[in-house]
DNA sequence: TGCATATATTTCGATATCGAAACATTGGAC
DNA sequence: GTCCAATGTTTCGATATCGAAATATATGCA
């Protein structure tokens, strides 16, 4: 047991198992997304707005925030970076014009249609060490968890 | 299958698991860091910085790295706000006067055993709707996940 | 119509985070 | 003893991230 922590064995238990997750998260990211910022001069959080648009078509603001788990103000920011390097426009919905709507570029489109399938290929590669089987057991218990705590 | 994604069967499976793995460990996050802001005011790495030295002992800035899984950079900014809050101080080693060891002040004992046993309590609380067996079978995987991937 | 409320986004101030470069100290080679 | 490489930490500039407040627009109700 990694952890130090006296409680009740539920809370041991617990405690452990989300200390594992998050190290398993962490050392999957940390073999990931150097080279995404290396090989494309993407962060995570832009690959995943410019994943979010190429495989959705343009979203607002605040449908981002659905995908991207983040807050509001957060995809203005991201949002902004994106459109400063060209990957990006913004544009008013035409007939409800609180919202703006997010749009690849040309340029986007082909830096995100480059970076996709090396991105997941090391994914792939990193989860190798994982057997089919253990992927999907992994894969269905993480999805009760996600869905148990996703917001109502 | 949640991705969208072309690709070999082994990369859509890859995809898919790690997909849901990080929409579980955000949602246990965000169920989860609220409040400790809120409760008391502190932030996911000032609170892995206050509780790898209240089980450990005073670290250094590098072996607070280890534990934490942070950049050395962020480190030093995590120990200065602890610091400027009154929560830490740095004290230079006695023999090898490169390294800082961090060490908890008083006020910093008490906020992190104040906050441990709630903290505990709810990832427990979170964890809930994963049976034992479930949570010992994801505890395993990861675990099996993250060694594979950790640094040499 | 006119105003209050609801919704969508951005702004603001603070912390986190990284990598590269700078800085400080140590320890070994000579 | 001096210099140089290795080690430990901080600084710097950039992006991410949040929550609260501000802003803009829409909608419902009187």
């Amino acid at each position: 047991m990694p952890t130090k922590y006296k409680g009740t064995s539920r809370e041991v238990l617990a405690l452990d198992t989300f200390i594992k997750l998050a190290r398993c998260f962490a050392s999957v990211q940390a073999q990931v997304l150097p080279h995404l910022q290396r090989d494309f001069g993407l962060t995570e959080s832009q690959f995943a707005v410019l994943e979010a648009v190429f495989h959705l078509g343009p979203l607002s603001p605040g449908q981002l925030c659905q995908k991207i788990l983040r807050s509001g103000s957060n995809v203005t920011t991201v949002v902004d970076n994106l459109e400063r390097d060209g990957l990006v426009t913004r544009e008013r919905h035409e007939t409800d014009r609180r919202i703006q709507m997010v749009s690849l570029t040309e340029h986007g489109r082909s830096v995100i249609t480059g970076a996709l399938p090396a991105h997941v290929a090391r994914i792939a590669e990193a989860l190798t060490v994982l057997s089919n089987d253990e992927q999907l057991v992994l894969g269905r218990i993480c999805r009760k968890l996600g869905i148990a705590l996703a917001p109502a």
